[in-house]
DNA sequence: TGTACATCAGTGAACGCGCGTTCACTGATGTAC
DNA sequence: TGTACATCAGTGAACGCGCGTTCACTGATGTAC
């Protein structure tokens, strides 16, 4: 009897692997079309041709299955960003052109999988509360941000608002080489989330009338002011 | 037989005028406990010992009664922000300390008013289109930033990147007094709309030591970009 | 001022729907000797 | 290699719940003569 369970072996052990994928991936379907909120165990069991109850081999609620969502959904955008950003910088493109792809591969993503970007960036599914696991797939996305900065030299404007030191956890803000880029870097992030919110969620009708263009343009200015050159 | 019933006359009118204000202050209170989404027509009636049905002589409809609330919490987000702003002007104070106040009120209210928030900022509930009705109350926190930055005389720095002309709506651009100012704002906008998200959404946990003061430095470093003083 | 009719508010039952979760069960797969 | 027992997947019925909306109805309020 060996350790853990790493590749199936047994007929039961690879049946169970491939139904928690189909699973999953029904429930990622379930989930574009009707959005987190209506997203529902018993509507994945009848897709699937099976009785609602037997979904509960696999996942033992609602929850969990809307956590390995919420978890594959923050993998997406972040393995989007990564790629992005290997891209550009494979063609040796300079640390503003890397963000700008950044952003872009994030909005790009936003709206091909508006109801993911709800799951996790959108109002919290009501009674439910994402446990641990879900930060280190959450932490992809911004990692990213940080990286492009990192390997810049980015020279920050001198005579602007900085945060006071604390303000940002220690172990987060030791991942940032300068402590100037420390509150930008996070503003940034949420800026970027920001933009895409009002996208998607409406508050930009009536008001902007290129979003691809007015999106280039924040993506550019906040690069600016990161000293990103 | 005069022209609109402007102020209510008979009995029958006043008893229709408050029991309007009290489904709405009920269904207000049912949205502050449950959310949006689970905000439900027979939990008003409920509350309100009165059947179910009842309702529908006031309200044609569940998205009917959602409007209303929308339109309510629009309202209320702007009021503060105007209040704010009025009272940083009566004190003689220059725009970037305005800029401020606005921005800490609108933060105060989103976490006073957390389900409100959600219902105007999160996203958009199920099933629901939001009318044009909304959009006049929706403008006037964002209009308090216009009024703002209109009334200081801000040199926006130069060399930094711009929208390029016609990108934003014509009859918005023309409220704002300068070209760069505009791209600005509306980033603004939605950054301040997008920090908060991340405060109350939870994307901060475990990255922001303190929300209020990190919130503060989030507003300064946006006024200067703004060329506010 | 009094009567006859029209308008409106509110009731209570019903329709039709879907949900998450539990439970006792059958039958297939896996394991130890 | 064959048998006996344990484990697990999947079923189907049921529990208990709540929702939005409709409808025929009663009784009160308002209006015109």
């Amino acid at each position: 009897m060996p350790a853990e369970t790493s590749a199936p072996r047994t007929a039961r052990e690879l049946a169970r692997a491939e139904l928690t994928r189909a699973i999953k991936q029904s429930a990622s379907e379930q989930l574009a079309e009707v959005g987190p909120s209506a997203l529902s165990l018993r509507a994945v069991a009848r897709d699937l041709g099976m009785a609602s109850s037997a979904v509960y081999r696999y996942f033992a609620s609602r929850d969990e299955l809307l956590t390995a969502l919420i978890i594959d959904a923050y993998n997406s955008v972040g393995e989007a960003a990564e790629q992005a950003d290997a891209e550009a910088k494979a063609d040796g493109q300079p640390p503003a052109a890397r963000w700008l792809a950044v952003n872009r591969a994030v909005r790009a993503w936003a709206l091909a999988n508006k109801h993911q970007f709800e799951l996790v960036y959108g109002t919290p599914v009501p009674g439910y509360a994402a446990p641990q696991d879900t930060v280190t797939a959450a932490a992809r996305m911004p990692l990213t941000l940080v990286t492009i900065y990192n390997e810049s030299d980015a020279r920050f404007p001198t005579g602007r608002p900085q945060p006071t030191p604390g303000l940002i956890n220690e172990d987060i803000a030791a991942l940032i080489t300068t402590p100037e880029g420390r509150g930008r870097l996070i503003l940034a992030w949420s800026g970027l989330i920001g933009v895409i919110s009002f996208e998607l969620f409406g508050q930009f009708n009536g008001v902007i009338t290129d979003y691809a263009e007015y999106f280039d343009y924040t993506a550019r200015a906040t690069a600016a002011e990161l000293g990103l050159e």
